[in-house]
DNA sequence: GTCTATACCCAGATAGAC
DNA sequence: GTCTATCTGGGTATAGAC
């Protein structure tokens, strides 16, 4: 299907070279038809940015709370918790097409309203409020410290891998996704413990 | 002196939009001359950018190492460390130009392979080496536990900071750059005491 | 050093034949 | 649904008068 196909390749081009730096001459080029072509199926540019927007949208909102479940079980250790997290913040990610269109989302926040509400709702504030409520959850049950400060726990959690994930997408790029993730889950698990034994009573 | 006011010019303009964000007409524009004439004082729109560069990269490279400085009164305690760290990575960018050629750094370092190599060595490279130095020492004096992991240390204390530089610079921009430091050097603060309440015997 | 005028290119998009 | 042809507008950059 060529509506399909524009699709695919327009997030490959504008996951490689950003919006901007790609041309519907480009990607018609690259599906094999003419640009005026492309018109039948998609109204113009942006609605192209908009599938590709909604897509990815629909694929990381699902109805799963993994934080919240992961904490029913709070006597399982921390260990439990930051793969729990980890998880399910990356089970969303496998997909090649997911890690393409993630680092398109870093590339056009800069400028794009809709990109950065996104990001900062849904990527940032999202996550961390889960955090906080698992630390809340924590000092309930005496297993961190009651001085603790949750919010700045979730954030220098948090942050940290957030990071990771910038500099996989923009510094590094381009390298091995499989590669990264790998990486990713180790090194958060090490940042993990670090954060957590700076906290537990 | 209009040479002078196009950098200055399009130091605002390209900090906001991107470098394919803004054209020569609109630099021209706002200095208040036509196009053409910019071509008087430089070469193309390229050479203006890297005029701003290499106005950044001669700001930022001087000639202290403050951390190994800081490291020589290492029995002046942790918070000596971070604050010194802190002020060291801060103090180059307290000018209102810096910061926005920072933000310049964050918007082209996906396509700029020039500013992605000066953010990788520069800007992240160089500190964590830094910190990665002072946490051995510190473990040579027996300040942090001998098993700590003082790449990941130093990685786990960094890489939070770096993470508040790109959502202020990204996800909350435009935000008051002055309240953002005081919040990052608080915020650091808290972080570096977590990390180093982890390591410390 | 600045201006007008212009060359040249590539962008997004549309009309209408097949 | 794809094509050719074309429109319109914006971009960088240059030539040459003042």
């Amino acid at each position: 299907m060529t509506k399909n196909k524009i699709l695919d390749i327009s997030i490959d081009l504008f996951s490689e070279y950003g919006y901007d730096g790609v041309s519907i001459r480009q990607i018609a080029r690259e599906v094999g038809i003419r640009e005026s072509s492309i018109y039948n199926h998609y109204s113009g540019k942006q609605a192209i940015l908009d599938a590709i927007f909604n897509y990815y949208i629909g694929e990381i909102v699902s109805d799963d709370i993994p934080i919240e479940q992961a904490a029913l079980n709070l006597d399982k250790g921390f260990d439990f918790f930051y793969r729990a997290g980890s998880e399910a913040f990356l089970s969303k990610l496998r997909k090649e097409r997911m890690m393409k269109i993630t680092r398109l989302f870093f590339i056009e926040s800069y400028h794009n309203e809709h990109v950065k509400n996104f990001l900062k709702e849904a990527i940032i504030q999202g996550p961390v409020n889960g955090w906080i409520n698992l630390f809340n959850m924590m000092k309930a049950k005496n297993v961190i410290r009651d001085d603790c400060d949750v919010k700045q726990l979730s954030e220098s959690f948090f942050y940290y891998g957030m990071f990771l994930f910038y500099e996989h997408f923009i510094i590094n790029y381009p390298e091995d996704d499989e590669k990264f993730l790998e990486e990713f889950l180790r090194k958060t698990e090490n940042h993990a413990k670090i954060i957590f034994n700076s906290a537990k009573i």
